[in-house]
DNA sequence: GGGTGAACCATCTGCCAG
DNA sequence: CATTCTGGCAGATGGTTC
């Protein structure tokens, strides 16, 4: 809690909705949905437009199509939103060094930390400039939050949506969020809200009257505390900035569920090999092994085995994720599949040792060590229940492929058409892949500064098709988007030449009239 | 030496968030 | 009918160690 409101929070408006937008020119305005394009696959964003219809984040992407069929839904592109958030990052940066990344789209800053405060005189210039600055640099709207605490930065960040600025006044806070719901609160999610509802608690105000005891009781000793300080408006979390990472996972869901045996070890096996990969990029090593498993009903296991010592080593990951798989019955059919590691160290303290042993077991294994030999040298910290795996364990080698056709006939990536992806044709210039299906797909050419394009239709092994890197947004296509609307900018404008190598093409394409 | 309890560790589930 | 992915944390449980 501060006297002043100097914790400032940014959040960017439909972030992932907003960059298709601001490089589609032909979707802006209208209904935009990212998420998982598969049958099982949910919403990451809905554009304000698709809002309307009722679509919002984390929905099923069926029930999305149900709401809001005449959406353009768009598969996300992590890169290009990575890069966005990079550049977005570094505005909040030079506002302080104290800044704390949420995710790609929303961060908290500690303005007493740095001199953006002094310099623009007040909290809300500070926010103001700060919105105008990311709008020139990459055409988005951010809202911005700013207050004593993070909590309730953040509340003010979430009423100032979208292309907002909310300041919330310390010593109006408890007035303020008193009738608001519990779900406001930070750590109350669908299952705290219940309990609390049932004993008749439903507002932040009943929170505070219920008494800490009360909620003691109800929700347990960290929780509870925790549920108490913030109903009150008291919050006394600091802006942290960098966090490393505790654990590594990936996960897949499958389209449709897994029964055959060995497909299910196969799985494990790639998602194993994929979280290392993911483990070693980071330059990290782990000691704990986990797998996970959604079956057909939605129920969700976890089991985990804790080695000797930290690894990143594909084959003693891949290896421990076998036995745990091996003491799971998936008969019933699996939705889904994880392997993760936790109990990181960093690489480097660890180094000397890997290399040691990597070059050990190179040596047995030409000596002809068996994958059994090498489980009980490493594995086994052992506690309920890594032994099981040593009876069955033994000769289930992974093999290629079942003889059965995996469903989706694994295209390489860059022959996957997935809608919004980007592609060039040889003749007719930059697009993005508006949808495809039958052999067919279909292209709309257009780019950020480009007025809205045409269609055409491919076919999917079209040689004259190439799936090529997405454009970044910069201050060129904010200025385009600025424009839009509005009368265009007449004359090329002296474009501030802000703009680092990255630029493929001309500034030209244009001259295409829409349709 | 035996019994006990605290501290710690590993494992697993559940909740939350974006 | 449906219900992602990644990651953090709390708490229950049960085993080990001192």
């Amino acid at each position: 809690m501060r006297g002043a409101p100097t914790i400032l929070h940014l959040d960017m408006d439909a972030f992932f909705a907003a960059v298709e937008q601001a490089s589609k020119p032909s979707l802006r305005g209208k209904p935009v949905i990212v998420g998982g394009l598969g049958p099982r696959g949910v919403v990451s964003t809905a554009s304000y437009e698709a809002r309307r219809f009722g679509v919002h984040s984390a929905m099923p992407m069926a029930q999305a199509r149900r709401l809001c069929p005449n959406a353009a839904y768009l598969g996300p592109r992590f890169g290009l939103y990575r890069q966005v958030s990079e550049v977005v990052m570094g505005l909040l940066g030079e506002l302080s060094p104290l800044v704390e990344p949420l995710s790609l789209d929303e961060a908290f800053v500690d303005l007493e930390a740095g001199e953006a405060l002094s310099e623009a005189g007040s909290g809300r210039e500070v926010g103001e400039r700060l919105r105008r600055a990311i709008r020139a640099e990459t055409g988005l709207s951010g809202s911005v939050g700013l207050a004593g605490s993070k909590m309730l930065a953040k509340i003010a960040s979430e009423q100032a949506k979208p292309d907002g600025l909310v300041l919330i006044e310390p010593g109006t806070e408890q007035e303020m969020l008193a009738p608001m719901s519990v779900r406001t609160l930070p750590g109350v999610g669908p299952a705290t809200a219940e309990t609390l509802r049932r004993a008749g608690i439903t507002t932040v105000g009943e929170t505070a009257e219920a008494g800490e005891a009360e909620l003691l009781r109800l929700l347990g000793k960290a929780h509870g505390t925790s549920l108490y300080a913030m109903a009150h408006g008291i919050d006394e979390r600091p802006v942290v900035a960098e966090r490393d990472a505790k654990s590594v996972s990936v996960e897949d869901t499958y389209d449709v569920d897994l029964t055959d045996r060995t497909r299910v070890q196969m799985e494990v096996a790639r998602l194993a090999e994929r979280c290392v990969e993911r483990l070693r990029g980071a330059g990290r090593s782990g000691r704990t092994v986990v797998i996970k498993v959604r079956s057909y009903d939605f129920s969700t296991l976890t089991r985990s085995e804790t080695l000797r010592g930290p690894t990143d080593d594909p084959a003693v990951v891949k290896e421990a994720a076998a036995r745990l798989i091996d003491l799971v019955d998936t008969t019933a059919g699996v939705r889904l599949l994880g392997v993760g590691v936790s109990g990181l160290a960093d690489f480097t303290q660890e180094d000397l040792f890997a290399q040691a042993r990597a070059a050990q077991e190179e040596a047995e294994e030409t000596a002809g060590a068996d994958d059994a030999e090498r489980a009980d040298r490493l594995g086994d910290g052992d506690g309920a229940g890594a032994r099981a795996g040593t009876g069955a364990g033994g000769g289930a080698q992974v093999r290629p492929a079942p003889p059965v056709a995996p469903e989706s006939a694994e295209l390489p990536e860059d022959r996957r058409w997935t809608p919004g992806k980007d592609v060039r044709h040889a003749v007719h210039g930059r697009g993005w892949v508006q949808g495809s299906g039958v052999g067919k797909v279909t292209v709309r050419f257009e780019e950020p500064d480009t007025p809205p394009g045409r269609v055409r239709t491919f076919s999917v092994d079209d040689p004259e098709l190439e799936a090529v890197e997405p454009r970044m947004l910069d201050a060129a296509v904010a200025e385009v988007l600025a424009g839009s609307g509005a009368p265009q900018p007449s004359e090329p404008a002296i474009r501030p030449k802000s703009r680092s190598g990255a630029g493929a093409g001309p500034p030209s394409a244009a001259g295409r009239s829409s349709p």
